[in-house]
RNA sequence: GCGGGAGUGGCGGAAUGGCAGACGCAGCAGACUUAGGAUCUGCCGCCUUCGGGCGUGGGGGUUCAAGUCCCCCCUCCCGCACCA
């Protein structure tokens, strides 16, 4: 799961005085042999990793199976499953921006175990797809080699974190162990379709048996052959069932980007047009490719999002990006045959002023709607409109504005059609898009008017959505609207615009609608309309649209019907680096599914794994690097016919694949018969008291950058596998937590080029520059493209990991972007430094504490903290976390420093309390305390509320509302005592002095307020 | 344009409607020091005639009391964007 999204910009965020990047600060020196410094803390913590490595401190056992040892401890405790969105391999390692996410669920897993929980906390690698493979070209070496390394080298850089994974259940989902399973869901996808009426996924199976039983009939629209199932044939059956499945091969319109050599989906082309990954330019071009219909669970997705916590930001996205939209289908006949041709629209009751019809250049009925000759009388604008080519075109005639004889309606749509396949990058802009398009030569009736209305092709009209073809009213759609001026099209008004909206666009009441600057697509009154149509007048908007549902329902010309913005999910990829489909062909160019004892289908090995090279125009189907492998692409099976050769699907799955079940595998991810245990599945990711069907991943922690990636085609697998009885709830993930990201000061030179960050200095006038040369300062995401990264092994040499995981989960909430500034590293480390010094003898490396009861302020200063931290850990407030245990540091050190140390009762709780955040310290201080064995399960400080309260309280006194004076009242004083108690202060005769006290408001426990006059 | 989020000291950030600025950085003063980028102590929003006044993007409002709730506006960030 790859960002590729740098964002930038917000150049202010960094002003002031920080903001360069300090030369490298060495490690801290000290003649005290157990002073707390970046030495002795890289001992610790070498020390302590190796430590619950030897001991298997993190892992977590499963009920029963084969990492189940051990269970009978934990056996009866809460369950708490948390989740990494588990990294891409990088080739250029962890920069400090990376692990903030890690360090949080770590320190939450941590926080849980001493609370009582079961946790389980894995850990993996997503490391097929376009970015491995992308760097493994750029090094020459082959994927496999590189992403090994990768992943030993962030192994190694997290490795010093401390983060406590159970490091049994490490998945890479390159593994053929893993990817065997990936191979496995994708036939069980493929193996299902869509039952509408029971409203979930269902084996093919069942479906065939219905058709066979002839309990049910094949859908018109999946049945060319028109004969009842019993007359197909073999093949006409499989063709039929093909276009069920939830996995199908189709020829659409798709993002072709030739730099990358492959297919991507609409997810991973960014709003320029260009790819995500490597950011090329990408195309649109008719390929048949693998899909995957997620829009059948629209719905689902989006209703589902009730079930789960999630940030409100990442639903509305999803919300958004399914994009519902709820109108009718309405069928239009063409004049002079009965072709008739399907539109979708919001604005059913606008359908009286459709004066034209615009269908998309793709849209499949072009070829036979398009006319021999131009009908008598077509203007020649439409004939030809702005964006074919009039030098190159053959239209141009003589005369320069006269068609030629041979610009025949065919000619025209072919130019208009190829202008629009070449069409790159999506036209931006918020007003007006110059609108093009051509007339069909065809003519279609609306149905409630009578009259004929042209058909014409435009750009502005996407295949993708609704029926790829729209009834257009001009009046009252500003795209419809801008086109039909462009082309001299009638725009009647079937809704009078409103006042405001006439005065705020200087429009008369009662103004031809072709005078108005805009299309009105307000809300207004109807007007009364020729027509057979349904009455509207003085009907509010959603009852004329109802009404003409009805209507349109009674006619038999259309009905209600929803469509949505989300697309099918295009699933293969031209791609060496990913997961092989366990598919064949045979001579009929059918899908064949392989068994299941025939997986995994391994990827072969290849010397050139490169994309095949292909110029931006060229037209030639893409060549996958695995139809190179001639002895791998074909190959003899008995498929249960005998023994017969066949082609194998070169094609390989998208990155996303790995990424949709992995928190499945983490359960069990040494089980050989089946994806994941069922028992296993359910103990881990069952909410005990939820409703059926309720829970999911407690805690998964990642990037809003997947919010309408990883995050929805995962919940779509998952939906398929809920509904196919092999997993136990509806969401995947419980609760979603997007963490922020890490920015830094980046430079750029003269020539806006970014410079290393680490090499620009400021000079004593205050300038920054690098090599001489003053720089400008932006700020970002950290990262290799703005030279911004800052090592975490810089950070764990000059301070040790407990440093930077504090620093990191203090810098502020967990949700939010937040500035690197090294310099700030120091007051974290000096936490630690203190912390230490209150228990450490810095001479000998003893413990120094005292059997003395704290006293009544200290006891005090602890509960609080213990209620207050405790709080923050389960809302994952870390940063104020820190902040309190500073704060009762400094108050013991201060209270305590001078004396024989600290009460061991304050020390031990603090010691436990700072474990979740900095747990090699707190670790190697329990032992010098002088126990046994690690405190990972050690219970957490409990809280006395009763000790947390202070016996006097120091209430603010305002008048009108400013804090005057402040009275020491006993904390269980009422309020008449109070009111005397301020009545009689000396600060009261001087305030309320010539006033009139109005009122006084005593809020027990809180605050005084005196009103005056 | 549509949808979402955010504006608090020099900086990062705290504040169930109840003392705005916890905690950290930076800064200032002092102690200990050959030394300090170590440690310790204190100060640290702005203005001030030292009474106090002003302060959470701007303007209104509700309230005894508003950073917090309501209305209007401004700025910035993120997502989507010809979706009929």
């Amino acid at each position: 799961m790859t960002s590729s999204s740098e964002h930038t910009g917000n150049a202010s965020t960094a002003a002031g005085t920080h903001g360069t990047t300090p030369a490298k600060i060495p490690p801290l020196v000290s003649d005290l042999p157990f002073r707390y410094g970046a030495h002795l803390a890289g001992d610790i913590e070498r020390r302590w990793q190796q430590t619950w490595s030897e001991r298997g401190t993190f892992n977590a056992p499963n009920p029963h199976g084969p990492l189940s040892d051990g269970f009978d401890q934990v056996a009866g405790r809460p369950v708490f499953f948390v989740m990494d969105m588990f990294p891409y391999p990088s080739g250029s390692g962890l920069h400090v921006g990376h692990p903030l996410g890690y360090i949080g669920t770590d320190v939450f897993a941590r926080y849980l175990r001493m609370t009582g929980y079961h946790v389980l906390h894995p850990f993996g690698y997503d490391a097929f797809g376009l970015p491995a493979e992308q760097y493994a070209i750029n090094t020459g070496q082959h994927p496999r080699v590189t992403t090994e390394a990768n992943i030993d080298n962030m192994r190694r850089q997290l490795g010093r974190l401390g983060l406590g994974h159970d490091t049994r259940r490490e998945v890479a989902t390159t593994d053929v162990e893993y990817y065997r399973w990936t191979q496995w869901i994708f036939l069980k996808i493929f193996n299902s379709w869509y039952d509408d009426e029971a409203g979930r996924a269902r084996p093919i199976s069942e479906l065939i048996a219905d058709f066979e039983a002839g309990t049910r009939a094949p859908r018109g629209d999946a049945n060319p052959h028109n004969r009842p199932w019993s007359a197909l044939r073999t093949t006409e059956r499989r063709q039929i069932v093909a276009g069920y499945r939830l996995a199908f091969i189709s020829e659409q319109l798709v993002n072709w980007c030739p730099g990358l050599g492959t297919v991507l989906a609409n997810e991973e082309v960014t709003a320029e047009g260009r790819s995500d990954v490597g950011n090329y330019p990408v195309f649109r071009r008719p390929l048949r490719q693998w899909m995957m219909r997620i829009t059948s669970y629209a719905d689902r997705l989006i209703a589902d999002l009730d079930l789960v916590d999630w940030p409100d930001s990442i639903k509305q996205m999803q919300r958004n990006w399914i994009g519902p939209s709820d109108g009718a289908t309405v069928e239009f006949t063409a004049v002079g045959s009965d072709i008739r041709i399907e539109v979708f629209t919001t604005r059913p009751d606008t359908l009286a002023g459709a004066t034209f019809m615009v269908l998309a250049p793709e849209h499949p009925l072009v070829d036979t709607l398009t006319a021999q000759a131009w009908p008598q009388g077509t203007p020649i604008a439409w004939t030809f409109a702005d964006g074919i080519d009039r030098e190159a075109g053959p239209g141009t005639g003589a005369s320069g504005n006269r068609p030629a004889p041979e610009w025949t309606p065919r000619a025209a749509v072919n130019a208009y059609r190829e202008y629009a396949a070449h069409l790159g990058d999506r036209q931006r802009g918020t007003d007006e898009i110059p609108r093009t398009g051509v007339f069909t030569g065809s003519y279609v009736t609306n149905p409630v008017t009578g009259d004929p209305i042209a058909v014409f092709l435009a750009d502005y009209v996407l295949m993708g959505y609704g029926t790829g073809a729209i009834m257009a009213v001009p009046a009252h759609d500003q795209r419809d609207f801008s086109f039909a001026r462009t082309l001299g099209l009638p725009i009647p008004a079937v809704l009078a615009p409103d006042e405001d909206w006439r005065a705020e666009h200087n429009v008369p009441a009662g103004a031809e609608p072709n005078t108005w600057p805009v299309a009105f697509a307000g809300d207004g009154e109807y007007l009364p309309a020729t027509g057979v149509g349904p009455p509207l007048v003085g009907l509010s908007k959603p009852d004329a649209i109802k009404s003409t549902i009805r209507w349109l329902e009674d006619v038999g010309a259309g009905r209600a019907a929803r469509s949505y913005r989300l697309r099918d999910w295009l699933f293969s990829r031209q791609r060496y680096w990913g997961e092989p489909f366990p598919i064949v062909f045979d001579d009929d160019g059918l899908p064949i599914a392989l068994s299941e004892d025939l997986l995994p289908v391994t990827l072969p090995e290849m010397t050139d794994f490169r994309p095949s090279a292909m110029a931006d125009d060229d037209v030639n189907d893409p060549v996958p690097p695995l139809a190179r492998v001639a002895d791998w692409a074909t190959v003899t099976l008995d498929l249960g016919e005998g023994p017969k050769t066949y082609r194998r699907e070169t094609n390989t799955m998208p990155q996303w694949a790995g990424s949709c079940w992995y928190y499945l595998r983490y359960l069990d991810p040494t089980n050989s018969e089946r994806f994941v245990d069922p028992e296993v599945e359910r103990y881990w990711m069952h909410t005990p008291d939820g409703p059926p069907g309720d829970g999911g991943v407690g805690l998964y922690v990642g990037g809003v950058e997947h919010a309408v990636l990883h995050l929805l085609y995962a919940r779509f697998w998952h939906k398929v596998l809920y509904d196919l009885g092999l997993v136990s709830t509806r969401e995947p993930f419980k609760k979603l937590f997007n963490q922020g990201y890490i920015q830094a000061d980046a430079f750029t030179d003269g020539r806006g080029m970014y410079v290393p960050a680490a090499e620009v200095v400021r000079t004593a006038e205050g300038t920054l520059r690098h090599n001489g040369e003053p720089v400008n300062r932006r700020s970002g995401k950290m990262g290799k493209s703005l030279k911004n990264s800052v090592s975490p092994d810089e950070i764990y040499d000059s301070f040790g990991a407990d440093t930077l995981r504090v620093y990191e989960m203090a810098m502020g909430p967990l949700d939010a972007d937040r500035p690197w500034h090294t310099d700030d590293i120091v007051g974290s480390h000096r936490f630690l430094q203190r912390l230490w010094r209150n228990i450490i003898d810095e001479a000998t490396g003893g413990a120094v504490v005292s059997d003395v009861t704290p006293d009544a302020e200290a006891t005090r200063m602890l509960h609080r903290t213990i209620l207050a931290v405790r709080a923050d850990y389960t809302d994952l407030r870390f940063n104020t976390a820190v902040a309190r245990l500073i704060e009762l540091t400094n108050f013991v050190s201060k209270r305590y420093g001078a004396s024989g140390g600290l009460p061991r009762e304050l020390a031990e709780a603090l010691v436990l309390m700072v474990a979740p955040l900095a747990p090699h310290i707190a670790e190697e201080l329990w032992a010098r305390l002088g126990h046994d064995g690690s405190l990972a399960m050690h219970p957490f400080p409990e809280a006395d509320d009763s000790l947390a309260v202070d016996p006097t309280v120091t209430l603010p006194v305002q008048v009108n509302g400013k804090v005057r004076f402040t009275v020491d009242v006993p904390v269980d004083a009422d309020e008449q005592a109070v009111r005397d108690l301020v009545a009689g202060h000396d600060e009261y005769a001087r305030h309320t002095a010539d006033r009139t006290v109005k009122r006084m408001i005593v809020i027990p426990g809180r605050i005084v307020n005196i009103a005056l006059n």
